[in-house]
RNA sequence: GGAGAGGUGGCUGAGUGGUUUAAGGCGCACGCCUGGAAAGCGUGAGUAGCUAAACACUACCGGGGGUUCGAAUCCCCCCCUCUCCGCCA
């Protein structure tokens, strides 16, 4: 969430910010405003009360040790109609609190200011390319015809289990599947200096709420509840992204400055209900319910975010420059924006089979927006000041599209896969045959 | 799921209704002492709110609610940890 500070500051700037986003209402910072006023207007008035109702109860003991029972009641009496005020004054605080807080909670974050005003995906600045689309000698298939031909996944009987945008891995498919996940984390915990961990798959409400998913974004999530206890419901949910159990991991702690930079890896399947968009880009494995990633955190001191992330995009590029595929990388406009985030820059891989780009990867800097919802501090080592850091997160990347760009792009006159050279140990096999 | 025990500051550990503004100890920071150090002595130190800032004040003893003039302390609900039992990959 915001500081409230900056709010109360600056809310002409806070406004202008919240404007050049799609779908930032600006129109919520007055409604925050005034519940903040209402807010310590109450509060500076029960604190007197209390102060009194504090002093008058220690002297109410020392007249009872003085066996002064008459003005001890009498001062009960008083004390006594100070503490319905104050209760009635602690129900205002609470009610303010509680307003204010769900406003911020629905409020998006800031962009920074060098990123460009837009406001949609046609608008987004693309910083560089790779590589380049590889040319075939021979007519290319797209990736649903490639992995039914080859059996890499039987899209009817995953359907059949789970539903239309559910995948089932078969044979070399699952193989090539497993073989890309290790590829990832160990090339990102090898070589990148990333911190392995494997988070629970299910994540509590606080921490959807911490990473910014909740509320905005309650619709897109699976729920899910203990056996037949409906009660049970609205508390657990599947993983959209790791991002929301890995990022969450120090929340409410306060690190000490030498713990920073914080870099985890972590791999988990992703959950993802995408609640109307059915029929959108769904053919095969594009959009899909439940995908792969291998997903970067950094959390970081504020003074070096914009280095992390820098250096966050250039290591998920680096696994699309092993696998050999052709990309590029753009910064997401202010309109295109995630909720949560500052500044994104999206990496898209090329698709032959598509003729486009996919997006397999996307790291942003959420400033101190989500360590701000999570009450995650450091010490900051030279002010002794407790902070709030930095904190980044990107794909590293999304399994399903690079799949779907790995067997487009290497696919052979002959029907195999050649497999790019990083990714042969993993495998265990140069090529996936044509017969299989 | 059942039974029992517990949750107090960075750590340890007192505290069952009123100078507790949370004792004592360990560790920490600073100072005195010392040639230097240790020991000793002294001082300081939690988180947040409020404030332009500071002082003061307010809140915080797992979380929430209640009783009371006053709650770490009494009552109720919940969460978590540990031990044992049951079930289980």
């Amino acid at each position: 969430m915001l500081d409230i500070k900056l709010l109360r500051e600056k809310p002409d700037f806070v406004r202008e910010r919240l404007a050049a986003r799609r779908g930032g209402d600006d129109a919520k910072v007055a409604e925050v405003l005034a519940e903040d006023e209402r807010r310590r207007n109450a509060l500076a008035e029960t604190e007197k009360l209390k102060a009194r109702r504090n002093s008058a109860s220690k002297e109410i003991g020392a007249l009872m040790a003085q066996k002064k029972a008459a003005e001890a009641d009498a001062m009960k009496a008083e004390v006594r109609s100070i503490g319905d005020r104050i209760a009635e004054l602690d129900r205002e605080v609470a009610d303010a609190v509680a307003r204010r807080d769900d406003l911020l909670l629905s409020i998006p974050n800031l962009p920074h200011p060098s990123v460009a005003h837009g406001a949609t995906a046609e608008d987004n600045p693309e910083i560089r390319r790779w590589g380049s689309p590889p040319a075939f000698p021979f007519k290319p298939l797209n990736h649903v015809a490639l992995c039914e031909k080859l059996r890499l996944i039987d899209f009817a009987r995953g359907a059949k289990l789970s539903g239309s945008g559910f995948l089932l891995y078969t044979g070399w498919g699952a193989r090539l599947e497993r073989a890309l996940i290790n590829f990832l984390l160990e090339l990102h915990q090898n070589e990148h200096g990333y911190r392995e961990v494997a988070p629970p798959y299910i994540v509590g409400e606080h921490c959807m709420v911490g990473v910014g998913q909740f509320p905005k974004f309650k619709d897109q999530a699976y729920a899910v509840q203990e056996g037949l206890d409906a009660s049970t419901l609205g508390k657990l949910y599947l993983l959209p992204t790791a991002e929301a159990p890995v990022a969450n991991i120090h929340r409410e702690e306060i690190l000490l400055g030498p713990d920073l930079p914080v870099r985890y890896v972590a791999y988990s399947p992703c959950f993802r209900a995408e609640a109307g968009a059915a029929g959108v880009g769904t053919r095969g494995m594009i959009r899909v319910h439940q995908f792969d990633k291998v997903e970067l955190i950094k959390i970081v001191h504020p003074d070096s975010s914009y280095d992390e992330l820098a250096s966050m995009v250039r290591n998920a590029e680096t696994v699309l420059q092993r696998l050999g595929l052709h990309y590029r990388v753009i910064n997401l406009c202010t309109g295109d924006m995630g909720f949560a985030s500052a500044m994104t820059y999206d990496i898209e891989v090329w698709a032959p089979g598509q003729g486009q780009f996919l997006e397999v990867s996307s790291c942003s800097n959420c400033e101190d927006y989500q360590a701000r919802r999570m009450n995650l501090r450091f010490k900051d080592p030279v002010s002794g000041d407790n902070r709030f850091p930095h904190i980044l997160n990107g794909s590293g990347t999304a399994l399903a599209r690079l799949f779907v760009a790995l067997v487009e792009t290497h696919q052979q006159a002959d029907g195999s896969i050649l497999v790019p050279e990083p990714l042969r140990p993993y495998l265990k096999a140069d090529t996936i045959p044509a017969g299989s």
